[in-house]
DNA sequence: TTATGGATTCCGTTCTGCGGAACAACTGTT
DNA sequence: AACAGTTGTTCCGCAGAACGGAATCCATAA
């Protein structure tokens, strides 16, 4: 099945899209993600096995959900880098300083991923957390990123993942991009302006280390209070502010790696 | 390879094998990966073009590592019971009140999984994360779970796991651990007197839903001070009033799931 | 009991994932 | 500059493995 070169092996495909639709609908039986993929019921039946014998798959009665050793990895992935583990505790102050959400964000694939929230005291209970993945175009940490990006790179995940429009606000034309991704170098600052969710707004900086960008800083609250010039000087005073601290935290770290491997 | 009857799927397993090789060793070159697995780079290579292709891994430079994707899978399995989050804020305050290191945790299996983890004001940094992965015969949580278990359930998971002793002071007996376990019920909780690590204690109550075990609390600390009446009775109150409260939550709660799947 | 819906096992065929070898892209060396 | 040397990528023929369909098993219900 597929292009004549396609280096790319099907049958662990198919397992991820097992793993997948357990993500999507939760606990299932094995029929219902047998109709779900459109496979036969004993190929599907392999799967869950093969999963489930791995410990990533388990069952609850007669459903099969997620196994919770995915947990493991994805801490793995998390902590995939020393650094993002010393940005925990500027993303805590950010937060409690401003009273909003903060949020670390990484890119990865072409898309941005949320490493570590952080919730203020008057940061609006969402369901962004951790994990979550964002396109880079409409938020404030995208927008930090890609602007430290050189424009072929830009390009690339332009095309992968094209400009939808999130709200009525999202930048959703290259050209324009460019022109803000220019300003937002210049300023050292990325605004989202509900450019990602209706009545939401977002400051972001990067943060780099060495040469190239480790990810950026944002914080993000509903536009009626992140307005004027605390939106556009205070806020981002404070976290070029951290960025700066976290970005000599990071370029001189003792990566003391603090691994443990028990029963994997 | 494998046995005649082997209803499961080698090429999904070495992928993953893929995957646990990136998770131990970190960002990794192809040929080191392809050497500690004994695979052809060629077959390597294509196993690791697919998982890129899924986003599962990446590239920094010439290396490969564990694509952040994970961290969204590995939220997903965390939260694949809305009663495990529910659990949170439980963990944070007996983490305040008893000044020490709290956890949930869940069975999977046969393994306890770190579901929660928080640490109070005097508790010892340590690489006990979520997601850490755990015996349950050598832990407090461990025993207070499986002594809600029938006894064959716990010969099952005995068999597969075995009885390892990770300190001198372990059980590995298994018909010392069924007394144990009888005592657990009788009492309501379970004690871990440094069992598990050297120097640590813990203590840790069942936490039910209708009629069978979801997970447990524990609380976790340096021997020298969980020690006496605090580490056998007020510190189990604390947990048996914070489990009772739990309780209640968990059975008659409100499911309203606050899913969001955007990009994925 | 039979019927029903689902999960599991069996089996022959096909196709795909496999390793080896050839090729390409770098790096540093003489 | 030509060169080994090293690592990553592509090609290719074949063995073996994953596939779907059918048969079987296992509940629960009628």
């Amino acid at each position: 099945m597929g292009e004549p070169n396609d280096e790319t092996i099907q049958t662990t495909k198919t397992s991820l899209e097992v793993v997948h639709t357990l993500q999507e609908i939760g606990p299932a039986r094995l029929s219902e993600i047998a109709d779900r993929l459109d496979m036969a019921e004993s190929t599907t039946h392999r799967h869950l096995q093969t999963l489930r014998d791995l410990r990533y798959v388990s069952r609850d009665g007669d459903r099969y959900q997620l196994g919770l050793r995915f947990t493991r990895l994805g801490r793995a992935a998390r902590t995939r880098d020393p650094a993002y583990e010393m940005t925990q505790s500027h993303v805590q102050e950010l937060a409690e300083e401003t009273g909003e959400r903060a949020q670390f964000v990484v890119e990865d694939h072409g898309l941005g991923i949320y490493v570590h929230v952080e919730t203020g005291s008057r940061a609006v209970r969402a369901g962004f957390g951790v994990g979550r993945q964002i396109h880079l175009h409409s938020s404030s940490a995208g927008k930090a990123i890609l602007a430290n990006y050189p424009r072929e790179r830009v390009d690339e995940i332009i095309d992968r993942w094209g400009l939808p429009a999130l709200t009525d606000h999202t930048i959703t034309d290259r050209e324009e991009l460019y022109d803000e991704l220019e300003a937002v170098r210049e300023r050292g600052v990325a605004f989202n302006r509900k450019e990602h969710v209706d009545g939401i707004n977002g400051t972001a900086v990067p943060v780099r280390r060495d040469g190239d960008v480790l990810g950026a800083l944002a914080v993000a609250g509903p536009s009626h209070r992140l307005t004027g010039d605390q939106f556009e000087q205070e806020v981002p005073d404070m976290m070029l502010a951290a960025a700066n601290e976290l970005e000599l935290n990071v370029t001189y770290a003792t990566p003391e790696s603090a691994d443990d491997h028990i029963v994997e």
